[in-house]
DNA sequence: GTCCTGTTTT
DNA sequence: AAAACAGGAC
């Protein structure tokens, strides 16, 4: 008989202590599914939102299938990591058009989806069917760390596969679903990465990392990331009511949204605006520049730091066919006030746009 | 390693 | 104000 005293006390803890989410009290893969992708990375208070407006717009799968990508995109505006949309609605039609619509239904099959790794296929198998196999997510890692004071680096191959062993080892084979969830949500609430709120906790008396005062170490997370910095001067170009915009292009961040053009300097921002290549091509047909340095934004990522400068420039309007004509050479587009808005963007060029009004 | 934004800590 | 941190897939 296996030792279940880890799995039943975090059961307890859980019937006592879970929040009520809208994704907890539903079966639909569906439900499920939406809720993860939106989760990742991305904490409760944060997802919220953005899970009750697609599941609005999107009661169903083939809802999400059928619709244009940009409203996908627009819908996920301001939620960072936007390979997950773009992934959600690949998954989507992929579904639709290879599964009949329906939800593989094992984690195995459901590994094979798009933007479903380990963690959301192990997420939906047992919540949604039940299938006996443990989440690993940042929560859990800390749980099982500290608990059974687990000392291997969670970012090594080796340090993940130990994890998937204890995890699996401990899981409630009666409830996977219910357990899944009480780890995580234990992590979440009550074995916090800070200032975990150890005297109050069930789980106190076999807790190695308690009793070793070891629960500020655990559980080792090596490996730094290098930032780098880059210098981004956009050039925010108008012709009427006519904007000039450039979806961004694949191999580069925020791909699938929508910018400015952008001329991108190494090692500072352009000083002068004579200095853009835009600058000489349309000298005699601009209106009024502002141009604007002390007013740079810096805009921060987890691995790369960008200073923006955004240079005004109003064409005359008898030049717009001259310039439609540079935009579509270049790939780009002239949209509206009203369009523009209706495009997904990064979190830079709406807190620019803000300003601007 | 590459992909984002919001919150917490310093 | 800046840095550190939180949160998985590819």
């Amino acid at each position: 008989m296996k030792n279940r005293h880890f799995a039943s006390t975090l059961l307890h803890w859980y019937a006592k202590h879970k929040r009520d989410l809208p994704w907890r009290n539903t079966h639909n893969p569906y439900i499920i599914w939406l809720s993860e992708i939106i989760l990742q990375q991305t904490r409760v208070a944060q997802g919220l939102p953005y899970f009750e407006k697609f599941l609005e717009k999107f009661p169903k799968i083939s809802d999400l299938a059928s619709a244009p990508s940009d409203e996908v995109m627009r819908l996920w505006q301001g939620l960072g990591y936007y390979s997950r949309a773009r992934n959600l609605h690949q998954c989507a039609k992929d579904i639709m058009t290879m599964h009949n619509g329906e939800f593989p239904n094992t984690y195995k099959e459901l590994l094979k989806l798009k933007g479903v790794g380990s963690y959301t296929a192990a997420a939906i198998a047992s919540f949604a069917f039940g299938e006996a196999v443990a989440v690993l997510d940042g929560n859990v890692f800390r749980v099982l760390g500290r608990y059974f004071g687990v000392s291997e680096d969670i970012s090594s191959g080796q340090g993940k596969r130990a994890f998937e062993a204890l995890a699996n080892e401990q899981l409630s084979n009666e409830n996977p679903a219910e357990y899944n969830q009480a780890i995580m949500e234990f992590g979440a609430l009550q074995c916090t990465p800070k200032n975990p709120d150890c005297t109050s906790c069930s789980l106190q008396e076999g807790c190695f990392a308690f009793k070793e005062n070891l629960v500020r170490d655990l559980p080792v997370k090596l490996g730094k990331v290098k930032v780098k910095t880059r210098y981004f001067n956009y050039l925010y170009i108008r012709c009427g009511s006519q904007i000039v915009v450039r979806q961004r292009p694949a191999g580069d961040i925020w791909q699938g949204l929508y910018d400015f053009p952008l001329e991108e300097t190494e090692g500072a921002l352009l000083q002068d605006i004579e200095e853009l290549t835009f600058f000489g091509q349309f000298e005699s047909k601009i209106e009024k520049i502002e141009f604007e340095p002390e007013s740079t934004y810096k805009h921060i990522l987890t691995h790369q730091r960008i200073f923006a400068n955004f240079v005004t420039f109003v064409i005359q309007e008898k030049y717009l066919s001259k310039l439609d004509q540079w935009v579509n050479e270049s790939g780009m587009e002239l949209v509206s006030a009203d369009k523009l808005e209706s495009l997904g963007k990064p979190k830079l060029i709406v807190k620019f746009l803000t300003d601007e009004k």
